[in-house]
DNA sequence: GTCTATATAATGATAGAC
DNA sequence: GTCTATCATTATATAGAC
């Protein structure tokens, strides 16, 4: 009787890892049960739910993990042009430097996008609140700071996606560059 | 015997719409014969080459579709204003005031990026030219240009993607009633 | 140029042994 | 908790009649 060989956690961080790469249609059962070394009943016996469950677990995962790598300099104390500057720096190495796709974007093109609405919008709404929140720190008008807020994580998904679309890494560094200076401008 | 019902323009554009709202992966061929009228066999008769070709004629359509009604603003002799208002009003029709996807973006992260790459490579790089040559029109250097015109194309891709994911098509109006302004503005 | 029928592989999902 | 074996379904793709 073979004892479980990673962790439910580590499971999941690779099952992430293949929604991320082929999409919600693309990741067959074939590639996630490769990636994680567990066979398909396997994979039914953790997720009886099937691929589905597996996407609504990828999403509650992928959110720790966003919130302690991403987005907790948003939540730290200290001066907002660092909060950001901190902020993007987490961007840069979670998307790997722009070499990595966004879930939420490939969720919402390539299937997930009604199977999992309730998490990507919760998810974007969670990441203008945070920004906005720290751009009002910054003595930002509540309605700029969110019209901001909003725009930049827009910049953030066109970006990554017109990185790989170009080829061109470079163009999402560029972009984070920017960005914390654009949020802050006084104009 | 037959007749052919809708002409092989129509098909693709139907086949498009396809691709667009499913993604490559998800566009099973039941689908496509179900949107198209033509059974599984008729497509390979049209199509040897099967989906993939599909794919490929899809994109060669499209850029008929964008150069005719999206960039033929950017061509048009006129002042920069007034060429970028049009070019943002085709954009807007063209995307169902952001209801659309992009097919670009939706085959990017749905499995069409390494088949359709170089489609969709040049096709970014064609909008980035314009868009850019329209700005040193107005003056804005070359370098400045550039950056101001490939930033504005990864806005609207992001802007699309943001729209759908907070289930908001205003966020995309609101984006494309700025851009004008921004990429003419003289900071 | 379209059709019916079919081939073949892959998909998501289960049953039951260990 | 993992496995082998198998299910029904759907996928892409083809052959051949008309």
């Amino acid at each position: 009787m073979p004892a479980p060989k990673i962790s439910r956690e580590e499971v999941l961080d690779r099952i992430t890892e293949i929604f991320r790469q082929y999409g919600y249609e693309g990741a067959s059962l074939s590639l996630i049960s490769k990636a994680t070394g567990l066979g398909r009943a396997s994979l039914y016996h953790h997720f009886p739910g099937g691929k589905e469950e597996m996407g609504h677990e990828v999403f509650r995962r992928i959110g720790e993990h966003l919130d302690r790598n991403v987005l907790s300099p948003l939540r730290a104390k200290g001066s907002p042009k660092k909060c950001l500057k901190n902020w993007t720096q987490g961007l840069n190495l979670f998307y790997g430097g722009g070499s990595k796709n966004c879930l939420l974007g490939t969720m919402i093109l390539s299937g997930g996008s009604d199977r999992f609405s309730k998490e990507i919008t919760s998810t974007f709404r969670t990441l203008i609140d945070l920004l906005s929140s720290v751009l009002e720190e910054a003595k930002i008008p509540h309605n700029l700071a969110r019209r901001r807020a909003a725009r930049a994580i827009g910049e953030i998904q066109g970006a990554l996606l017109v990185s790989r679309g170009l080829e061109d890494e470079g163009y999402f560094q560029q972009i984070l560059e920017d960005l914390p200076g654009e949020l802050l401008s006084v104009k």
